[in-house]
DNA sequence: CGCTTATATAATCATATAATCATATAGTCA
DNA sequence: TGACTATATGATTATATGATTATATAAGCG
């Protein structure tokens, strides 16, 4: 099977799932969601933000499909969907990491 | 090695990162990075977009190490810095499109 | 030195969206 | 049913930032 990469065609819906992993709130949320399973509670008390809040960017991730969500009794079970978004993550940090050596290097070095 | 994850500490980091990516223009310019260095005039040609607007994202780009850029003569050459982005973006177009099927069939099937 | 070309940048404007607040909906249990 | 808990949502505000315009800087070339 063939990688699908970066084309003309896509170009907008990459951009905007990139964008919806750019706010901390979101990744700290997904960070929460790697342990498994948590209620909208659960991630208010995690993340320190309000009960709205989370809420509003559970639905984002939710109408994205980041995330899935199950509702059981009073509350509602939010998981992540697609666990190849850790791999982006991991991605990014070590491009960061390589960034800021290069820097450093820059600094020292020249 | 271990491979560096999200943690509380670089989450904002990794978020502006995201961000960073989450422009089409950007992404656009990338995209055309990857066949080479390119001048700005070239960049702007294939985007279809303003110079001035060109040149910015391409600051952006350069300040968070993401393009590397070189002078020679008149013209700015620049190129990917760090190839790791494409496979960023692999990822995300195979999260989008389990993400469609997702939608396909749950709409198709329940 | 002007003239042209290539690139960068500052200022403004327009827009998207994150946070907040108030409120609505929905489920549980007495 | 009424009270409580959990979650969602609409309206508002504040802010970040992308696009545009005009202009500045810098390099080549006559």
């Amino acid at each position: 099977m063939p990688k699908t990469a970066l084309t003309p065609q896509n170009l907008d819906s990459v951009a905007t799932r990139f964008r919806i992993l750019g706010v901390p709130l979101r990744l700290q949320i997904l960070n929460e969601l790697a342990n498994g399973e948590r209620t909208v509670t659960a991630l208010v008390e995690a993340t320190g933000s309000t009960q709205p809040n989370v809420s509003k960017h559970l639905s984002t991730l939710l109408a994205h499909r980041l995330v899935k969500r199950e509702k059981r009794g009073n509350s509602a079970y939010y998981s992540v969907s697609d666990p190849a978004v850790f791999k982006l993550c991991e991605i990014v940090c070590g491009n960061i990491e390589r960034a800021l050596e290069e820097e450093r290097a820059a600094f020292s070095g020249g």
